[in-house]
Order: structure tokens, then C-alpha cells, then sequence
DNA sequence: GAAACCATGGGATACGGTTTCCGCAATCGG
DNA sequence: CCGATTGCGGAAACCGTATCCCATGGTTTC
């Protein structure tokens, strides 16, 4: 009768446990479980029958730090309930679980601090790679800090992967994956433009985020492209929501802001517009045409359904876990700052009902 | 000179390398870093030195080992872009952070087969709760196995949560927070029979799905209540999704089922059913009344806004995680299948624009 | 002034597996 | 028929940390 053991046995069940009631040793169970090393029929039955019995699992900490363990890839993200994001977290998640990885989730809620916080408890986790989701912040200490984070993760054995935000400059041992986000709002806002429209509201973001930023330039580049003028009166920053979306709509008609389209930032933003335009008595398209950027199931649930510029989220996901995989079995990271550290998806305009050339004047 | 660690050092430092920088024993690392022994301001000073200009993270699966350890909680979702069980899955995220807790997340895709898998792989972390959200498919096994989770878990020093669906029977050894959805049902129907509608299109979710159960018994409890006879005919069973809800007005529609209002089993199904009537013709909700249910994001911005039930989703995550961490102070299970092992938050109507009296037929 | 006590720091052990190194038995070849 | 090879199972050495127990030096108490 095992000494430390008490009859009562709170607590799982230990592989020692197994070993002792199969009358085996605690190397042939462990080696039945991983399966790694050859072992007799019968011994493999004996001991699947104790385990069936005991309703044993490993210890997976155990496991880990004897050096076996499964692999972890960390999601930070800002806010699960973005959709965008979302299915980037689905991506990532659901190719790591087709490994057999497994996905821990932490939010950051917008706040460098938690960010920080949130990598260096993952690395003590020993995660296999943190991927970062979501724009970021274009501060001056940004380039520094993840630069920072990256050699941390780096040096201790893990990865750093930057999904939907621009790679780090020098010699950083980081993947990006990133998507063709200026392309993306030049292609959307040549649509407007070859459909006629000339005055455009553009609503691309918060100035200091580098997906608005970018959404911003593509906007622009259109503009000179087609020889129209950009005024940047008609461009309002802000947060990409719904409501800021409705305001900019409302303050711009309350300014007497004379536009035919909205180029908004995001199709939550782009949904907000059309309530605004609603709520003024505007209809969509035949007053004023609204085009969104991102392409959430939000934007084909509208009315009318919204043309936009599709980003391959979800592939995005898989795309960075695929990266990470690869990386560790071709045998660590080979050049760092070379190619394949940076990856860049294409995006698409998708034309649904909510464009329309601009109607006559009166 | 470490033997077993070469020059070049690759890996993390280890709590013995900061012990032999700093000079002093493996102990006095340990405890300056947990803080919960006292130690001399001279060594806090000089451990933290060299912690600092090693960059070293305590080993999370070691700790864990040793007794000491994280508390983690696992979340198991069908869905992570469905934005109804996004929220919990964003309560019960954020109440863990608050505490220090962390958060696995795993997707089960609606596959009973992974959803064990995944029980089995989180009891192998040793998570201290498994929060498993949504509703579930009412199969005859479902029970038994629940129960089993139940019991495996509980005898490994874990618990389980079942979030959004029915509680365990019989005397089982888990905690259920849940929403009155037969009762948001119920005042949601009676708030289309009391502006006057009489025939209704409902559109309660699967069948076997609990919570569309609830849903369609709730309001077949205020048809009653109202004197008003309950047609099966008017019921189409489908998933919660856009495209069902579509479908189903469409063949409505075609069919040439006559109604004046559409009960969705979903603020999600609502949109679809937005749409195909209007692109059928008919105006909402001055021809045909809509009502939703979850009180997601979306039902807002909809237009018209979607009159809808609200489910106090994040506040159910929280609450989840409030009940384990309980729980796990209060000194473990105090009484199985007690009270308190059952907790049913409240839902209301949200009323916005998608409802209006029938108007007068031809 | 001696005894009892506190505040700290160090050494050793446990946590639950994996894995390397060995030994034993059975089988095979010559 | 005997020695060598092969196959399989066991004992023990880690993995990195927390903690228990003990040693030490200084302080308090009688």
C-alpha cells in the first residue's frame, strides 16, 4: 500500500499509480502512452486496461518540462468580439488544433501595458509563438518595444508573429503576416471614383493606426490617379465603431458637408453611416453611396448589402500558424530579417447594392 | 563554469543561473520572486539585478509542478465569430485577467467527438475550470456524458461550467449559469400578440438544439396565454444562421404562408429574414413585423433596428468565472447539487423599430 | 550574561513525467 | 549446442521550481 497515498485519493491519478495496479514498471506506461518506443501487445493491453480504469491523463506541466509537451501558440488580440479579428483567432486556432497544438487567448483591450504583460506571462507558459493580432499603434517606443519583445521570445526558444500590422524594421527575429491593406483601399476607392463620384466622406480610422493610415494613403493614391482632388476636410478620424461611424455621417450633414459617398474605414463603420444617412432622410444608394472595408458576414447582412473590400482573415490565421509550424520543423529560424518573414495576402473589392452613380444635382 | 550549459545558451535561463550570477542560493531566487517569504532588501536588490539582465521568466509549467501555478481557465466554444458566445467567451476572459487567471480557448465546431478531446486535453493542463459555452444538442447521451466530464474533472481538482444551456441532472458535479429563455421568448411573442399580430412565422433554431427548445416553448406559452391558437405549419426549423433565416421566408414566401410577423430564433436569423422580404417586396416593418433574439451588436445596427430579447451575455462569462473562483476560495465542493450550483440570469425585450401593428389586410 | 527567539538564507526534496542506460531473456545463426 | 544479437522492461537521472527543515547570527528577555 503506497505510503503517500492516502485511500481517500484526492487529486488525479499519477502514472506511478498506473504503474504500481498494472504491476509495470512507470517507464513501459509511459512509453505505451507516447508511443515512441516499442512495446509487447500485452504489455500495451495491461496497461490501457489501468488507464481506462483510472480515467488517467498526463500531467501535460510534467510533460513539458521533461521535455515533451505540446506545443502552444498564444493569441493576443484587442477585443474577441471584433469581428475581423475573430476569424483571424478562428484561423490561427483552428489550424493549430488540426496539429494538435493548443491555443491560449489573451485580450489586451487597447492597452500597451496588458500587451506587455500578456507576452511575458506567455513566455513564461513557454509558448511556442505569440501571435499579435490587430493594427497597432504607431508610436515612436512601438518599433522599440516589440523589437524587444521579439529578441525575448527569440532567446528563450519561442516566436513572435505579427498578424494584420506592419513588419519591424531591421534586423528583428519576427514574422509578419500581413495583407494588402493599401492596395485594398485604392481598388475601393477607384470603384467610387470610376463610378462617378467626386465629393467623398472618407471616415478611415484613428490617425496614429497604421491600418488607417494605410487605408487612408490607398484613398489617396486613387484620388491622384484620377485626377481628382483630395480635400481633406472630408476626412474624419475616429475610432472604427458604429457610432463613430453614425456621428462623423451626422456632424458632416450638420456642417452642411456636401458629399455623394462614404468611404468608411470598416463595414462597422460603413453600417453606422447608413443608419446616419437613413435617420437624415438620405437613402442608400440612390442619394449617397457607402462602400465598407473588411468584409465581415456584417457587410452581405445589410441592407442594401454592402460593397467592400474582402481581407482574407480567416486565411490570415491559418497563414501565421502555418509560418510558425514550419519554422520550428525546418529547424529553427535559418535567416533571420530575409524573406518569408514577411507575408502579404491580397485583398479584393467585392460589389454588392450600396454603390451607385451619383445623381444629378439639382 | 556550469557544465551541462554552454557558452552560447541557447534556451531560457533557468532560476539556477540567476541563483549563481547573484550568488546566493536557488531559494533565495525562489522567494524574492513570489514574494511570499521575507527576504532582506540587500538580496531582493541583487536578485532582481540579475533577473533583469537576464531577462528571466519563471518557468510556468515547472511552477505549476511544484505546487505553485497560474490558475487557468479552459473555454470551449462551437464558434469563436459567433458573436452571442464571442461575449461570454470575453466575460469570462476578462474576469480571469482581472484575477491573474488565464484563458485556454478551444473550438469545437459543433463535433461531440472534439468537444471530448478537448475536455480530455484541458483536464491534462490541469485547468481549474472548463467553461463549455452554448446550447447543446439534445441527444440521449448527451447526459451521461456530461456527467462523466463532470465527474473526471472533478476528481482531477477541477470543475465544470456549462454556460447557455440546461443544467446536469441528478447529482452531478457541476455549476450551470443560465439565461431565462423560455421567458425571453415568452415576453418576446407576447409583445408581437399584443400589437396585434396573429399569424407569426417562427423561426425557433434546430430542433434538437436546448435553446432553441426554450425559445419555441416560451412562445408557445404566450400564444396560449393569448387565446391564441399555436400553428405548427408556421414553424420552420433551421440553424442559426443568415442563410436559414433567408431560406425560410423565401419558401414561406413561395409556399404562400400567410403572416404578419417573423419570431426569429436569432438576431442573426432576423437579419436574413430582413432581407429576403425585402427582396420580395415587402417593407419591414410596415408589411411584415420582425423580432430577434440575443441582442447582439448587430440587432442596432440593422435598419430598421431590430426589436429584440437581450441576453446579458457577457455578464454570464463573468459570472461563470465568479462561480468557479468561489468555489475554488470557499474551500472546494461544499455541497454537490446544493443550490448555487445553478444560476439563471434574467432577459428583456429591447424594443426598436421592427415591429408594428399588422396592418389591415386586403 | 545566558537562554530563548526572530529574521533570513541555504540545502535537500518533492512534483509527475520522459528518457537514457542497462540487464535479462528469448531467439537466431553457425 | 553455444555464443551473439535482439527485444523488452526496469532503475535512475534529470526537467525547473516551491517549500520544508535546519543553520546562523543578532536581538530580546529574564
Amino acid at each position: 500500500m503506497s505510503q503517500r497515498k492516502a485511500a481517500g485519493d484526492a487529486g488525479r491519478a499519477t502514472i506511478r499509480d498506473v504503474a504500481e495496479r498494472a504491476g509495470v514498471s512507470v517507464a513501459s506506461v509511459s512509453r505505451v502512452l507516447s508511443g515512441n518506443y516499442p512495446v509487447s501487445e500485452e504489455l500495451r493491453r495491461r496497461v490501457m486496461k489501468v488507464v481506462g480504469d483510472l480515467d488517467y491523463v498526463t500531467n501535460a506541466h510534467a510533460r513539458s518540462l521533461a521535455g515533451g509537451g505540446t506545443p502552444t501558440v498564444a493569441i493576443l488580440i484587442n477585443n474577441i468580439t471584433g469581428a475581423a479579428f475573430a476569424h483571424v483567432a478562428k484561423g490561427v486556432e483552428g489550424a493549430a488544433t488540426l496539429r494538435g497544438w493548443l491555443s491560449l487567448v489573451g485580450t489586451t483591450g487597447d492597452d500597451p501595458e496588458r500587451e506587455l504583460a500578456l507576452v511575458n506571462l506567455m513566455r513564461q507558459q513557454g509558448v511556442t509563438a505569440v501571435v499579435l493580432l490587430g493594427g497597432a499603434y504607431d508610436y515612436d517606443e512601438y518599433q522599440l518595444r516589440m523589437a524587444r519583445f521579439a529578441r525575448s521570445l527569440d532567446a528563450a526558444g519561442s516566436h513572435l508573429v505579427l498578424v494584420g500590422r506592419p513588419p519591424l524594421e531591421g534586423d528583428v527575429p519576427a514574422t509578419t503576416v500581413d495583407y494588402d491593406n493599401e492596395g485594398g483601399a485604392y481598388a475601393m476607392a477607384s470603384h467610387l471614383l470610376s463610378a462617378g463620384h467626386r465629393r467623398v466622406l472618407v471616415l478611415p480610422g484613428h490617425a496614429e493606426l497604421t491600418t488607417a493610415q494605410g487605408r487612408l494613403k490607398g484613398a489617396r493614391r486613387a484620388f491622384e490617379a484620377y485626377g481628382v482632388p483630395f480635400d481633406p476636410d472630408m476626412v474624419r478620424h475616429g475610432p472604427y465603431d458604429y457610432e463613430h461611424g453614425y456621428e462623423a455621417v451626422q456632424d458632416s450633414l450638420r456642417d452642411g458637408l456636401d458629399f455623394t459617398a462614404v468611404l468608411a474605414g470598416t463595414d462597422v463603420v460603413a453600417a453606422g453611416a447608413m443608419q446616419a444617412l437613413r435617420a437624415a432622410g438620405l437613402r442608400v444608394p440612390e442619394d449617397v453611396s457607402i462602400v465598407g472595408y473588411d468584409d465581415i458576414p456584417l457587410a452581405s447582412q445589410l441592407t442594401p448589402q454592402l460593397t467592400t473590400v474582402h481581407v482574407p482573415y480567416e486565411e490570415m490565421g491559418r497563414v501565421a500558424l502555418r509560418a510558425v509550424a514550419d519554422r520550428r520543423e525546418g529547424g529553427g529560424s535559418r535567416r533571420k530579417g530575409g524573406d518569408g518573414d514577411h507575408l502579404v495576402l491580397g485583398t479584393h473589392v467585392v460589389v454588392r447594392n450600396s454603390v451607385q452613380p451619383p445623381a444629378r444635382r439639382a
